[in-house]
DNA sequence: GTTCTCACA
DNA sequence: TGTGAGAA
């Protein structure tokens, strides 16, 4: 039926999602955040990026891009760095688990 | 292109 | 809180 195509198509964006991970160039690109702000807010803690397989540069997946987003849009409202870490990291937590449920009864309800 | 560090505002 | 500059 044309619902099951739906739900696979869904899981497939979720996976896509997941996997797309870009360097810190494309990053600052996309957000407008020099790459410099960006390692600075890696070292107090605001984002948690990963290795590519030298360990000799930062990978980032949409959940870091999207945090740096909301962390940028924080500052500019006059939140202290520490402030804006402390919030968009609950956000962030609570949206997680309402989406890691969603691709679990989609996966489920087959 | 990326990394780091030290100094500076 | 964030940048400039130099070096690898």
């Amino acid at each position: 039926m044309d619902k099951d195509v739906q739900k696979l198509n869904a899981l497939l964006d979720f996976e896509l999602l997941n996997k797309l991970i870009v360097g810190i160039g494309e990053v600052s690109k996309i957000t407008g955040i020099p790459t410099r702000k960006i390692r600075y807010w890696e070292e107090k803690g605001a984002i948690q990026s990963e290795q590519d397989e030298e360990g000799s540069t930062r990978r980032y997946n949409y959940l870091n891009v999207k945090k740096i987003l909301l962390i940028q849009e924080m500052v500019d409202e006059g939140f202290t760095l520490d402030a804006a870490i402390i919030k968009v990291e609950k956000r962030m937590r609570t949206l997680n688990e309402a989406f890691q449920k969603l691709a679990n009864s989609i996966s489920d309800d087959n």
